[in-house]
DNA sequence: ATGAAAGCGCTAACAA
DNA sequence: TTGTTAGCGCTTTCAT
């Protein structure tokens, strides 16, 4: 039983024979400190093992120096990697992260912004394929900077960071439809979404009408995120007659890649895949799944950078950020 | 700009021309206030849109609610499905989650430990492959109790929750052995670590002995923990004579698989495969990968659960939990 | 360059 | 059942 209740800024200021805001200067690097004296409080520091206590100083100073990450499941590859680039620059500028998973569920979802901001965050990250209205006022009455990352919010309220979903949906639709298919299906989340409704499902229209095909909404599939979703969704897609499938999850798009070939048909000289978010799952299936690429990393790591400047009250010279994706062609589709 | 600087627990007693004593009492479940008083200060909370500051509350009951979690990587599933485990029941006892990834460096190791310590968490759940003397030091300096989720530590001081890998290992060694094969080969981790050197490879001479084969150290190959170091690791596999490779890593068992298969031999026919880790991963690809199942979510919920009694000062019946393993038969072994 | 003193918002004895 | 009173450990004016 070690009882090192441990030293607090009053041991090592007595020690040293000076005043608590001294010390409190040189723990926090305020020049206003003579070197010598500086030398000696650092040394009882030393001596005393003295470790600032970061809640009082949280609680004197207001900032905690912690941020919020609202995220729906860290088990999902695509948050994770989000999450690490968060994480990364967060480190970068000294913030630690609390993380919440939410499954998507908005009273959760509300629930963990109210928590965040009773915890006195700086800011938090929010990550969801949906923002309902009560989540967003939560989060706006929640008196904290908020970035949004790989989730859109109608409005436009809040800063964000992206790719072009609608462009990357319709040039991956193109990529396929250019070589010869009538009947191209695509699946999403729940089009009450935004982001499905409101850019996916536009950007398949773009490429349809682009292209002199009429939009036929039983091609249309709305799907949960996992790989048995992608199995049972495949035979759907077969019946509705498509021979080419757009989808918005990597998991999804390997079952129904699975599926389909156990049906002997051959990937991609009879049926084309093509999926959207690039995780390393894409490369360890044979054939590797042809997808939009995603700066995934880089839309965490910019939205945290953002929320820096947001929490130093500095102003953004963009708040929507839209980041550069690409179109990986792999073996599911042909080139 | 709302400058809403939200209500304190006095705003709350001022209102109801009560103490902050009584506010108190009510916000923390005491049963000690009359009913109607009771009644009084919820209505004033509720209009005040009062939420407790949870940093003022730490810094008074020494108590912050909060946990740490260090874990090397969140992007790695395996280590991503455990923090969910966590997770889950850190909010069931309205614990916090503060997440540090520290890719398994030692330096970044000992820093997240300090600096949750300063940040005065309750308590910290550990995970990585090896546990340095340093970071161990830290670890026990850091007055809050600590356990370690699916990492080893040589001594045993310190509680953990894992599966007993040693005999996992054997149990998978044997599966393939069973099938007449003469030079099995084991590809891990840095063999330094403890879990590597004293466990897995313990258990995979523990079955060569059971079955009267010598071990052969050229059939022992380390690599890092990806796809494409078992891309890389197969060739020398398969140039050792090896018909077959028990792995720690399921990416790397993809990796190898795959190469495998492009050299024009079969799987499991020609080349026997067997993983450890059991992600999704291994269902998603043709063939399956059979592996060693493991209960990752349990592992880290039990940690956590564990993780609050010792919170509470309470003993553990057992500090060395063994969670049961598994063998999951798939495609990659003749069964 | 340094110190004194007033909080930050809340909990927790101890009284009443 | 309720209130009073000290702090918790630190930051931050404001003096000096």
């Amino acid at each position: 039983m070690k009882k090192k209740s441990s030293a607090t800024i009053y041991d090592v200021a007595h020690r040293v024979g000076v005043s608590l805001a001294t010390v409190s200067r040189v723990v926090n690097g305020n020049s206003n400190v003579r070197d010598s004296t500086k030398q000696k409080v650092l040394e009882a520091i030393e001596e005393l093992g003295y470790h600032p206590n970061a809640v009082a100083r949280g609680l004197a100073s207001k900032k905690t120096t912690t941020i919020g990450v609202v995220m729906p499941d860290v088990t999902d590859v695509y948050y994770s990697e989000l999450a690490r680039g968060i994480d990364d620059v967060a480190n970068m500028y000294h913030y630690d992260v609390l993380l919440t998973n939410t499954d998507e569920d908005p009273v959760r979802e509300t629930m963990a912004v109210n928590n965040l901001a009773s915890k006195q965050v700086d800011g938090i990250i929010f990550m969801g394929n949906d923002l309902e209205r009560e989540v967003l006022n939560t989060i706006s009455s929640a008196n904290a900077p908020v970035v949004l990352a790989g989730s859109v919010e109608g409005e436009g309220r809040l800063a964000s960071v992206n790719i072009d979903y609608i462009e990357a949906v319709k040039e991956a639709t193109e990529a396929v439809l250019k070589n010869g298919h009538k009947r191209v299906a695509i699946v999403t989340g729940p089009i009450t979404h935004a982001i499905n409704g409101l850019y996916r499902l536009a950007g398949y229209k773009k490429a349809l009408e682009a292209n002199q095909i009429e939009y036929d909404d039983t091609l249309l599939f709305t799907t949960h995120q996992d790989y048995n979703a992608g199995l049972q969704v495949a035979q759907k897609i077969l019946a509705a007659g498509a021979t080419a499938v757009v989808t918005y999850d990597d998991e999804v798009a390997v079952g129904i890649m699975n599926y389909i070939r156990d049906q002997g048909k051959r990937i991609p000289e009879d049926f084309e895949i093509i999926t959207s978010n690039d995780t390393k799952l894409t490369i360890m299936t044979r054939p590797q799944v042809t997808s939009i690429g995603q700066p995934k990393y880089d839309i965490g790591a910019v939205a945290m950078r953002m929320l820096t400047k947001l929490m130093n009250n500095e102003v953004l010279d963009e708040s929507q950020v839209k980041l550069p994706h690409t179109l990986e062609r792999r073996g599911t589709t042909i080139n």
